[in-house]
RNA sequence: GGCGGGGUAGCUCAGCUGGUUAGAGCACAGGAUUCAUAACCCUGAGGCCGCGGGUUCAAGUCCCGCCCCCGCUACCA
């Protein structure tokens, strides 16, 4: 059985999630399901990568413990992927014991390698803000001192730091690109990295000595790892490297991250595997932004869409829907109250959810309430399920492509197939004159309904599975190997009951 | 500044190595229909294909120049 192990990136919980979170999770969610329900052994893991010197920061602002800090904001992440419905099979946390281990393992083996060596990392430092500024970011005062942008003073700072060869891993990691066009998806930010690679690799500074909440460094009790040495193996701990059987859970077969984050995936995530002799992730997808109304979210401007409130709003599966259907994945994309309702109104109410309701009344009313009995089958009839049948292979190309709006895009130019093949066929008009021939016509399209919801499920998985149970589907015949087993003719069917509701804005609600 | 990508219908985008009247979805208008969630289906309107030159029998598609937008250009993640 071919294995999936797909990720997210893991996100710094030094605020609550917002809809980039969602939308990251809710993608790679729709990825691991895809692969579940083609019977692959799929393994999907998210988490929080909680170290570093802005949630020291954060916390004592607070008052409290950093670890108390996370403690208390990673339950917002958590609450975010169960209100969404993420299946995934591990939360991790950069402070999980196991983690810690990993992490430390790594940092051994790559000193074993000759990797790692110990330096002066200098640089312009703020005491206040604990932190390194470039020069061209500061801003000189009246009084000629150097401030940083957040007009603290700033010094120049020498500091002891372990350092990583980056730079030895120059030419391999050209050739991992040469050899892996497709290593770094969409392509041009693997064009970006590998002329970012081009131009040349300084060594890493992978260790601070100014705050202390991070991994020890084992055997230099007074340093800490440098977050993205420790964020980036969050990948490798489920294996339980270096203990034995860790090849069960690595590598990676996909990393799905925000395209902020692309050059440390891309270029020094691999780089600490080769140094450690360990196999490389199958690829790395960097997807766009979730704008609003084309305006980046920021605290600044007040405009950050929080992701609970929506699902709450609109429900979970329509947002979902929205995000994977109307963003092409890799690109930035917008997010509108009017957009998702007219994506909701348009694709769901009017396309699904009206063929669905449609074909199950007249089911409920003319047959008994039971699958229709099939007869010999039309040209037309054929050519229906014929074209919606391609729509597996399409699917899975796009999750190959890792394109869920793709397949999504697919699967709706079906729907609209069997609406119309509905409107050719008329069996409400049939049903007076060729009674057998209108039940063989509503056959086939509950069959086809039937595939289109298998494939729906990966993207909406609670509103795929009340369609599926009101075609009666066993709970066993719902992965793509049951694609192609036929409805039973004669089956009891519960009634249908609209799944896909109409969007009404709030208001005209309330007036009607 | 350097490197890369892009500017096509109101909106989001397809248009490969140049070749019949430039396409899709949404939104809009009309028609048909009434099985269905005022939905579905059909038809239509809507485009100096960023601007200016050039190559060619023929350019959204190639070449040159210009304007505008975006991404990358290492230690906050």
């Amino acid at each position: 059985m071919s294995r999936y192990f797909v990720t997210t990136a893991i996100s710094y919980p030094n605020g609550r999630p917002h809809i980039g979170h969602a939308y990251e999770v809710i993608a790679t969610d729709w990825l691991a399901r895809f692969a579940r329900l083609d019977g692959r052994d799929t393994y999907f893991m998210t988490g929080t990568d909680e170290h570093g010197l802005k949630i020291a920061q954060a916390a004592r602002k607070e008052g409290v413990t950093p670890q108390a800090f996370v403690d208390a904001m990673v339950q917002h992440f958590v609450a975010m992927c169960d209100k969404l419905n993420i299946s995934r099979d591990r939360f991790i946390r950069t402070t999980d014991p196991d983690h810690k281990q990993v992490v430390q393992a790594l940092w051994k083996k790559l000193e074993e390698a000759g990797d790692i060596y110990l330096d002066r990392y200098e640089g312009w430092y703020s005491v206040r803000d604990e932190a390194y500024y470039d020069e061209e970011d500061l801003v000189v005062a009246e009084d000629g001192t150097k401030l940083a942008p957040t007009g603290t003073e700033v010094s120049w700072t020498v500091e002891e730091s372990w350092f990583f060869r980056l730079s030895r891993f120059q030419e391999p990691l050209l050739k991992l690109y040469a050899d892996q066009p497709e290593f770094v998806q969409p392509s041009n930010r693997m064009n970006e990295m590998r002329a970012f690679v081009e131009r040349g690799l300084k060594d890493l500074s992978i260790s601070r000595t100014s705050f202390d909440w991070g991994v020890p460094v084992p055997g230099s009790d007074n340093h800490v790892m440098y977050v993205w040495l420790d964020a980036l193996t969050n990948y490798l701990t489920p294996s339980g490297w270096p203990a034995a059987g860790w090849e069960a859970k690595w590598p990676a077969d996909l990393h799905v991250i925000g395209k902020d984050v692309v050059r440390f995936h891309a270029i020094y995530w691999p780089a600490f595997l080769m140094s450690a002799g360990l196999p490389l992730p199958g690829k790395v997808f960097g997807h766009g932004f979730v704008l609003n109304r084309g305006a980046k979210m920021s605290k600044s401007l007040g405009n950050i869409v929080e992701p609970m409130g929506l699902a709450d709003s609109f429900g979970v599966d329509q947002l979902r829907y929205y995000l994977l259907r109307a963003i092409q994945f890799g690109q930035d994309g917008e997010w509108s109250h009017e957009a998702i309702a007219r994506r909701i109104n348009a694709d769901l109410a009017n396309d699904l959810g009206n063929l669905a309701q449609r074909t199950l009344s007249m089911i409920a009313k003319n047959c008994n309430g039971e699958v229709p009995v099939d007869g010999p089958a039309l040209p037309e009839d054929e050519a229906l399920v014929t074209q919606v049948s391609a729509m597996l292979e399409e699917a899975r190309a796009a999750h190959a492509a890792v394109r869920p709006d793709l397949a999504l895009d697919a699967i709706w130019a079906r729907v609209s197939d069997v609406n119309a093949y509905l409107n050719e066929m008329a069996p409400w008009s049939l049903r007076k004159t060729d009674p057998a021939r209108a039940d063989v016509v509503l056959y086939h399209a509950a069959e086809c309904i039937r595939r289109i919801a298998i494939l729906v499920q990966p993207a909406m998985p609670e509103s795929a599975a009340r369609l599926l149970d009101q075609l009666s589907v066993a709970e066993t015949d719902r992965d793509f190997a049951a694609f192609a087993k036929c409805l039973k003719p004669g089956t009891q069917l519960p009634g249908p009951q609209g799944i896909f509701p109409r969007w009404m804005e709030p208001e005209e609600d309330a007036a009607q």
